[in-house]
DNA sequence: TTATTAAGAGAGTTTAAAGTCTTTTATTGG
DNA sequence: CCAATAAAAGACTTTAAACTCTCTTAATAA
């Protein structure tokens, strides 16, 4: 919908390892996968860059596999947005004008500033680990089946 | 930023023909693509979709081109959206499950309902001719330069 | 110290969106 | 009726995102 595809996938990775980290140790590539239901090539590129970006963490070898530690748990949705589909959510113009601004604007920027702030804040505000006792107790899914 | 590039095109170009329809009679592709600045073989294909949906009216031939008739200016950009892009934008799933819902939602289905929202309220309530004036007085663009 | 395990890296393929080109059809002014 | 004009239609190409595959590197447990 706001995102790009390769970024819903790091979200639902990211938000699965954040719960992941709570009790058992670390997630494997192949169980990610299959938690948010993901091609596992695919989402092994996207955790890549999570990890270079310091989003996550992850050890090689046995017993390895991605998690989070106690400080990267304050990362907002915001920060995974950012790594993955750039500021393009939160800066963009509706319309595509990249000279879009307040004193060239198109006809939706100033109808457009409300909706991308209350974004902007939505994101900001939402903490990867936040979810949880939702995620455990089947409240919320993140994937299909 | 919510649109695909296509749909960004079609809200430019039937703005343009709003805003041209009011005093000169019709618009040629390459007045639209230059009026907008956008490819004039693609707007052509876009244009045809839009026609074709009764959004915009045209005619072929010496003098032919592509107008807005009085009735057609109470559309909304959410039709266009609707025509060009489909309900995504309204009831897609913000991580991309496609069967996210009250009863079984994601863990941004909440926080999303809102944003959803206020995106659907601006954008059925925005007329296509209600720019007219702005863009006449140069307070607002469809293309940068 | 080596076999095994699991992530990292990079190249390659597929698919869908974006953009182009050519031919056809409709309109109209002479 | 005919030539010129302009949109409609459809096939085609390009580009970028999505996805796959293979090989390398790091960690560890025996």
């Amino acid at each position: 919908m706001f995102f790009s595809k390769t970024c819903e996938y790091a979200i639902r990775a990211v938000l699965f390892i954040a719960n992941r980290s709570e009790d058992a140790p670390k997630a494997g590539i192949q169980e990610i996968a299959q938690g948010i239901d993901s091609p596992g090539h695919f989402i092994a590129k996207i955790l890549q860059v999570l990890v270079r970006n310091g989003l996550i963490q992850s050890t090689k070898g046995p017993n390895g596999g991605f998690y989070i530690d106690s400080q990267n748990r304050q990362y907002t949705l915001a920060d995974i947005v950012k790594v993955v589909d750039g500021e393009r959510l939160f800066k963009g113009c509706g319309l595509g004008l990249s000279q879009c601004s307040e004193t060239k604007p198109c006809p939706l920027h100033e109808s457009f500033k409300g909706i991308r702030q209350q974004i902007y804040e939505t994101l900001t505000s939402t903490k990867i680990g936040e979810f949880n006792e939702a995620l455990n107790q089947g409240l919320q899914y993140l994937k299909e089946r």
